[in-house]
DNA sequence: CGGGTTTGACCCGCGC
DNA sequence: GCGCGGGTCAAACCCG
């Protein structure tokens, strides 16, 4: 249930760059001269520790900045979501969907598309039937839309270093590759993966490099998962892909920015958002970037880090999730 | 030995 | 009808 958590903002964890937002409570305790004061002496600030400052200031706006977008991008999702609880209150027994044949039985044999399209419609879910109805309520043929309505599909963006080959996507999940494929539009491999979580999860999961820029990399979720976020395993290496094979031990280079952007909201100026937040100045964005890298790989690397941020993403969750699986 | 990855083959929808 | 291309399968392989 991806863009529901994407979409509540008081999952916002306070993990923030620089100094901490209003918005944040439990940071708030902090002063947020942290670090201007007492990390540093006051008697070696020079220049350069003024441009770190003022560095630090930057980007602190730009959080501030960046979690209002996520405030609103969370308002406009529970609004849709009301709009579609209203559709289906007006349009119920329509569906009809058989009940809870959640295997779907998939048969054995090769029967692909005699299932693909309509038999994985019990998995379709509220939120891509919403988009289906703002999309099509024209009337038109909408082919294209029919096929995005299989499943829900959402995409995260990733940075993820150049260099590195493995289309590995850290959200939590652990994923089975099944298939390798090189696409005509794009000479990057794409990737493609299933839930190994729960054998039944009809979740997938499609990796490849954007073409313009390989230095993301763009993850197209399909489905949901009809199971919770697997725990993640003890040697913190967070659980995805269990096995990677032959990759060397890489900095994490993916987790400093997700961009987690359902598909059916997405805009244009989103798609900016999703690559990169375009700033002031290119130089300022590098540097940005590279600090925002040596932090997320200085803290990943701290085992108690860890362990506190997975302590209180799983508390965090299991408060905030909603009592039906699906609303 | 079990589970995951690799990779060539196959299936099927779609455009021409 | 045919060819193309995306998606999936499954045997072989790899690794702990």
């Amino acid at each position: 249930m991806d863009p529901w958590i994407g979409s509540q903002p008081s999952l916002i964890l306070g993990l923030r760059v620089g100094p901490s937002p209003p918005v944040v409570d439990a940071m708030a305790k902090h002063p947020k001269t942290l670090v201007e004061e007492n990390f540093l002496p006051l008697n070696k600030k020079g220049p350069e520790v003024a441009a770190l400052e003022s560095e630090l200031q930057r980007m602190g706006e730009e959080n501030r900045r960046l979690s209002e977008a996520l405030t609103a991008v969370a308002a406009k999702y529970e609004e849709l979501r009301g709009r579609y609880a209203e559709m289906v209150a007006n349009n119920t027994n329509g569906g009809g969907s058989g009940g809870t044949s959640e295997d779907g039985s998939v048969s054995p044999s090769r029967k692909r598309k005699s299932e693909g399209s309509l038999e994985t419609a019990p998995h379709v879910h509220h939120h891509q039937l919403a988009a289906e109805q703002t999309e099509c309520t024209s009337g038109e043929p909408c082919k294209r839309i029919r096929e995005e309505c299989k499943a829900k599909v959402s995409r995260l963006h990733v940075h993820a270093d150049p260099s590195d080959l493995s289309l590995v996507v850290k959200d939590g999940y652990q994923w089975r590759k099944y298939g390798q494929k090189v696409t005509k539009d794009n000479p990057c491999p794409r990737a493609y993966f299933r839930c190994s979580f729960a054998p039944a999860c009809p979740v997938k999961k499609k990796v490849q490099r954007s073409a313009e820029d390989n230095t993301v990399v763009v993850a197209t979720y399909e489905g949901e998962h009809n199971h919770g976020q697997p725990p993640p395993p003890h040697d913190g290496s967070s659980g995805v892909s269990s096995k990677t094979p032959a990759k060397p031990p890489s900095p994490p280079q993916q987790a400093p920015h997700h961009h987690h952007v359902p598909v059916q909201q997405q805009h244009p100026k989103e798609e900016v958002l999703a690559g990169e937040p375009v700033a002031a100045g290119a130089a300022s964005e590098l540097v940005r970037r590279n600090l925002a890298e040596q932090m997320a790989v200085t803290l990943t690397r701290d085992p108690s880090f860890k362990a506190a941020l997975v302590t209180a993403l799983s508390g965090r969750i299991l408060e905030l999730s909603p009592t039906t699986k699906d609303s």
